[in-house]
DNA sequence: ATGACTGATACCTTTCAAGTATCAAAAAAT
DNA sequence: ATTTTTTGATACTTGAAAGGTATCAGTCAT
């Protein structure tokens, strides 16, 4: 209402009260000053909008289109300010969240629905994104909130764990070592492996390598692939073993056996990382929402 | 744009150019203007719109949505303009059309086809109402254009007829006139009727009876039956015969029987009628329309 | 006829929006 | 490091336009 040019206000005020003086004093102001808004408005839109003897007001057919618009605009209005003040309180808005397929393949649909649940005029853009490129782009801005393959390291980064999940060892059905409960990395030591691309997989190859090195070999790769899919088909092809985090999709192959690894700790962390200094109000609200509702496994700061 | 307030425009302005004097120059105003109207705008809102360094100026959050909804509020008020002029020529706004079961049974819905097509602006109201009804409507300035059975009396009522159908005998099957390719008047003297309502059908009503007494008899009335439906079934059942005019609609019953009225050359007159008065200005523009485009019969003037 | 009511008009007052000049800070050029 | 340029903010002045008062001129009811 406030931002309403003043001669529409009036305008709506004395179609609605069909009389310039009731107007008037509903608006707390003198009757002239109606009269001569309406004749200015009609001037510039080249059209009568009020039909008036010296008694009786009534609207014209283009007044009636007009009031009708009118009302229309006003809401418009109404609600640009409105949106503006819950954009500041972070309560509406835009948020860019970057997801890997883990993120995707695991929590991420479920805080995503909780968040929208609480905060439905806020509008999500996903982007696919791997780790790293993740990082960058919440340091350079270009992300409000990453969904991500810790670790994280970064100043001015901060982060939750929203998901962590052990690893597994994916062989082919007739391995020798899908005989056992559980395979620990040792047994690994003299098989090839199929992992994930370097460059795509970084963060997660990376813990990989790590781990057979801790546990005294460096892990022989004979093929890398760039999804998912890929290293399933290899291994199932008896091209090599894999080690892999469970997630309920996996075990729904027949041609692979998961194993759980056995003789670490270490599992894949799925990190929420935001930028301390973000400028968007939207990702208090989001971190908030997130880290309140959900049960998070642990929370640590940079 | 001419009818927002300043202040919008102007964030509109500096939101898009990011600048606040190439803003100024963009809007022919001074740059001081505009650093005045945003932060004045801010204030109001309680919100911080813009982010300004001595030398960089972006959008907050919040300014990045109130942009979007001030786009919104800007067609709304354009569009607003807009329709008030289309409105005053015509060709925007409200149609009351009244029509009769004949009309929407005839002529009717290919001609209000034929105004959508031409002024898809304008929304039209069907009122279902009797003929003598829709005259009052139409000189009480309650109903724009009505579409009912002649003939047509009162002052300052414009009309043109838009059908004549030919009245048809109707009779049930086995009937001894349905031998004969067309009946005469005279040869139903000596029969019963079954008619519409008086009330409802008046125009209608009166006709037939006028007919029948130019004929030289006054029709034995036994039933009165409230619609169309009614009427051919009494006669199905051999309560009585009718006249009815001649449509399409009515030959797909195998029950009755219709034979051409011979003896008279009286037709069923459905008249458009509208009032020289009108205040709405989309009446000229709908009868011009109709009477360009369709083949009308007759044009007869009060 | 008369008085009450209502919108338009003329005229005056005030407000506030726009312009000018200038400042202060930051980036770019030297 | 210093100077120049760029750019938004501020202080002050001016003027147009918005608002108020008084009044007029029809219209309607009594």
């Amino acid at each position: 209402m406030r931002h309403l040019q003043p001669h529409i206000r009036y305008f709506i005020a004395v179609a609605e009260e069909l009389h310039f003086r009731r107007a008037g004093e509903r608006l707390h102001v003198a009757q002239p000053v109606l009269s001569r808004a309406i004749r200015q408005l009609e001037e510039q839109l080249e059209v009568v909008l009020l039909q008036r003897s010296r008694r009786h007001v009534s609207l014209t057919a283009a007044g009636r289109v007009f009031l009708e618009e009118c009302y229309l605009a006003r809401e418009a209005m109404e609600r640009a300010e409105q949106r503006a003040i819950k954009a500041d309180k972070g309560e509406a808005g835009r948020l860019i969240v970057g997801y890997t397929d883990f993120a995707i393949n695991g929590v991420l649909p479920s805080l995503l629905a909780t968040f929208h649940r609480h905060l439905a005029e806020v509008s999500i853009d996903l982007v696919r994104c791997d780790s790293h490129e993740q990082l960058e782009a919440i340091e350079g801005g270009r992300l409000d909130v990453g969904f991500l393959t810790g670790p994280v390291s970064g100043a001015g980064l901060k982060q939750v764990t929203v998901h962590e999940a052990p690893y597994m060892v994916v062989l082919p059905s007739h391995h020798p070592l899908a005989e056992l409960k559980s395979v620990s990395l040792k047994a690994l030591s003299q098989e090839v492996f199929v992992l994930g691309n370097v460059h795509t997989w970084r963060h997660f190859v990376s813990q990989i390598k790590a781990l057979c090195f801790e546990a005294g070999f460096i892990p022989r790769v004979v093929k890398e692939a760039p999804n998912s899919d890929s290293i399933f088909g290899l291994v199932a092809a008896q091209m090599g073993v894999t080690i892999y985090p469970d997630c309920d999709l996996n075990h729904n192959r027949r041609d692979i056996v998961l194993r759980p690894l056995a003789g670490t700790k270490a599992k894949l962390m799925t990190e929420m990382v935001w930028s301390s200094s973000s400028t968007n109000p939207v990702v208090a609200r989001f971190v908030d929402i997130i880290t309140q509702t959900e049960p998070v496994v642990e929370h640590r700061q940079n």
